[in-house]
DNA sequence: TTTTTTATTAAACATTTGTTTAATTCAATT
DNA sequence: AATTGAATTAAACAAATGTTTAATAAAAAA
C-alpha cells in the first residue's frame, strides 16, 4: 500500500498537489507542475508515467486523508456522541483553515470520478460508533427518530458548506481572511450545540 | 441589461450551459460546443467573440438565478420566517434536482472569480426581511443571540451540500437516484424544523 | 577503474485547442 | 433582378500541451 517517495518525486507530487487544489485537473498543465517544482518537464513522466496518473495518486492520497481524519473520530470508543462532535468539528475545521482549496478539489473530483475515490469508503461511517451512539438514544427516546443519514449528512455540512461559499460570506458580511477564519473558529462550538438541538425531542 | 439572442447563440448557449455545468470551463472546448449545439465552430466566436466571453455570460446568468430565487423569497413582506424557510427549502430542492450540476458549478466559479459574480449580491440577503425577523425573534428574546450570518449560512449549508456530497450519501446508502432524490424531497420539510430548532432558545 | 544502471536534460513530436480567414450561402432591401 | 449585408462554412493558423526521444550526467555495481 505505502511507497517510498525519492526526493524529487516528492518535489513533484508536493508542486501537483498544490496546483491540483488550486486549479483543478484540467486548468494545470505539465510545464506548470514542472515549473513549480523545479524539475525538468520529461521527470514528471519519467517517475509518473503521464499526468492522470500523478493526478490519480494525488487524488487517493487526498481523499483518504479527508475521510480518514472522519472515520477515526467516529469509532472512537471511549468518547462520547457530544465529544464526537466536538472534535470532528474542531479537527476539520482547522484542517480546512490550514488548506482552503480542500473542500471544493474533494468535491470536484467525486463528481468526476465517484467510483475509484469511494471504494475507500466502506461502512465505516453509517456503521461507526457515531451512529450506533445516536441510535440508543433513538432507542432511550431522548432523540428523535429519523433517518441517521440525515444526522451524519448535517454534521459535514454544518462543517465544510461554509468554506465552500466562503466568497459569499466574505462579500455579505465584507469580511478580510481573518475575520472569516475567526467566524469559523467560533462554529466549532456552535455546531455541536446546532447538532444536539437539531436530534434532541 | 437584457439581451435578445437569436435561434443559433441560443442554441450554443443552452449546449455551453449544459457542457460548462457538467465538465467546467477548461474541460470543455469550443469543438465540444460547436458538436453538441450542432453549429459550426467558427460561428461560436462570430457570436460571442472567445470561448472565455461566452463562459462569462453564462455563469453569470446561472448565479444571478441562484441568488434571485433566494432574494426574492428572503424579502417576501407578507411571509413568516418559518414559512420563509420552508419555501426556500422548497425551491432549492427542486431546481437542484432539476439540475444537479448547478451546486458544484457556482462552488467552483465563486473560487475562481469570485468579484465578478459577486457583483450582483449586494445587501440583498444581510439586510432582508428574513434577517429582520431574525433579528426580531432575537429581541423578543424567542431566539438566541448569534450573528444572523451563521443562520444564514446555515441555512444554505443543509440544502446545498447534500447535493454536493451526494456520491458519498449514495455510496454510503447503497441509494440510487430516485432514492437519493427521496431523501432530499424529505428534507424540504426537516431543515426548517431543525433551523429553528437550533435558533430557539 | 571500468561498467552498468539510474537520473536528468534539451529538444522534438504529435495532438489538441482557441481563433481567424476567406469563400460561399442565405435573406433582406432596393 | 440586382445588390447589399448578415450568416454559415471549411480550412488554416498559431500557440499550448502531454508525451517521447536521444543524449548526457550522476550514482551504483562490478
Amino acid at each position: 500500500m505505502k511507497k517510498e517517495y525519492s526526493e524529487t518525486e516528492i518535489k513533484i507530487k508536493t508542486a501537483a498537489k498544490s496546483l491540483f487544489l488550486k486549479k483543478g485537473y484540467s486548468a494545470t498543465t505539465t510545464r506548470d507542475i514542472s515549473k513549480e517544482s523545479d524539475i525538468n518537464l520529461a521527470l514528471l513522466n519519467y517517475y509518473f508515467t503521464s499526468k492522470k496518473k500523478l493526478f490519480e495518486i494525488i487524488m487517493l492520497e487526498t481523499f483518504y486523508d479527508f475521510i480518514s481524519k472522519m472515520v477515526e473520530v467516529y469509532n472512537d470508543e471511549k468518547s462520547t456522541l457530544e465529544e464526537k462532535l466536538k472534535l470532528t468539528s474542531s479537527k476539520y475545521i482547522d484542517m480546512i483553515i490550514a488548506e482552503p482549496h480542500l473542500p471544493t478539489f474533494v468535491v470536484n473530483e467525486l463528481k468526476n470520478n465517484p467510483s475509484s475515490i469511494l471504494k475507500i469508503l466502506k461502512g465505516q461511517i453509517m456503521e461507526s460508533k457515531l451512529v450506533d451512539q445516536y441510535n440508543d438514544g433513538v432507542k432511550k427516546g431522548v432523540y428523535k427518530k429519523i433517518d441517521p443519514i440525515h444526522f451524519v449528512t448535517n454534521i459535514l455540512s454544518l462543517i465544510v458548506f461554509p468554506f465552500i461559499s466562503s466568497p459569499i460570506i466574505i462579500k455579505m458580511k465584507k469580511f478580510n481572511r481573518k475575520e472569516f477564519n475567526d467566524m469559523m473558529h467560533e462554529r466549532k462550538k456552535l455546531i455541536p450545540q446546532w447538532i444536539l438541538q437539531m436530534i434532541k425531542k
